[in-house]
DNA sequence: CCGCGCCCTGTCCTTACGGACAAGGAGTCA
DNA sequence: TGACTCCTTGTCCGTAAGGACAGGGCGCGG
């Protein structure tokens, strides 16, 4: 049986040299091409290369350009038989979620050594997700936030934008004039966000959705 | 002349392959040990090691147990001839104006290629920071604020312990009942918070908090 | 000793906030 | 068409917030 042809997504020339050293360990494994981003990885795969499709990608989630979340899904829907691995630096809850949701068969941490790594690899090119402990607790704890936060996602749009504004420290009276409307539809607004929120003033709001990271530059 | 001796330190077995692999590029370097944590790093400095004391140092800031700009502190006290090149995928102000406070040479980017990287670190070996636009940018910026941060610390112990409670969500009330004083003088403070930070209202001074990090969970 | 800064307490007053409640207009869906 | 949701505007009312101001106690350095 031939190797397991790999196609390797990382914005760090640095990371994809490591990997391909790890690789090198283990002759059941070939890198038949590299992309720091995910449109590059895109192209590759239209493009076919020279050496045809990759069995299995693995890919950074943080890039410029086209993040893995995003990557996995165009490819998946592009080429629905390729084995997608996400390779990161961080362990957030809604990352794991996102990128499992995107269609990933694995997440796993930069901080694997190349045995695991490997090990990971021959488990997702059968189709079988190999995640470290912490992964999978990120796994189901993300998911259960992610229900609870689509109960409190029960916001309208205009709520939404009102929310926001309460978040860069605005007024009633500010937000009123930026969204041409009067002062007493802000105040409606701003109490339902209080009471879908289960809050108590517009400074927990500001809070909730600093904690949240709907703000930008928060 | 011999080869530069370098000790890298960084929590990730495969950065410091794909580091490796970038430095046998040039023969002029020579990575005489490894280490994951600054812990490590300093246990390896002081045991001296089979190859005599490294020239210079390549080292993550975010690694567990001891980071980057604890143990660039810890090092040049110990030992101040050595050079320390930080790398990192980070490009914060704050980050940025630590490291070099704590005296690093350089603030290198886990962007960077093989090429810049070696120029960065023959350039370090001599001690010549060598930066790109970004990091030059973001050291003057986050000089500025740095000054800017220590000015608005013109707040006393009092305000701040009233200012993170206020962070926290808490009405006027609940913060003097938690600081056992009267609900009167905590408008004090908060108007004289509001006053020193050149705000309006709880609201921003919550957003303020959170922003400048001085709430745990932000 | 006096001045100074910080902390505490207080009053008076205005405004912003937020709850309870009602109600019209627009759009969607069955 | 009716039921529904959302956005909108409004009133009434109580309370929280915050500005302006005055003053007492305490510790520290000149």
């Amino acid at each position: 049986m031939s190797a397991i042809k790999i196609l390797l997504v990382d914005d760090h020339d640095m990371v994809r040299m490591g990997l391909k050293t790890y690789l090198m360990l283990e002759p059941a494994f070939e890198v038949v091409s590299e992309a720091s981003n995910g449109q590059e990885a895109l192209k590759q795969l239209r493009s076919g290369g020279e050496e045809g499709l990759p069995d299995l990608i693995l890919m950074d989630l943080m890039m410029p350009v086209m993040n893995g979340v995003e990557t996995t899904r165009a490819v998946l829907s592009e080429f629905p038989g390729l084995k997608i691995v996400i390779l990161t630096s961080f362990l957030e809850d809604d990352l794991v979620v996102d990128a499992i949701e995107a269609g990933a068969v694995s997440y796993v941490l930069k901080t694997v050594s190349a045995e695991e790594l490997i090990y990971a690899l021959q488990g997702a090119y059968r189709g079988m997700p190999v995640m470290t402990g912490d992964v999978s607790q990120a796994l189901t704890r993300g998911i259960r936030q992610r229900t609870v936060q689509d109960d409190s996602s029960g916001l309208t749009e205009r709520e939404r934008e009102v929310l926001l504004l309460i978040a860069e420290g605005k007024s009633n009276k500010d937000i009123g004039e930026e969204l041409h409307i009067s002062i007493k539809t802000v105040k409606t607004h701003v109490s339902n966000l209080l009471m879908k929120c289960e809050l108590e003033d517009r400074t927990q709001l500001a809070i909730f959705a600093h904690r949240k990271g709907w703000v930008t530059q928060g």
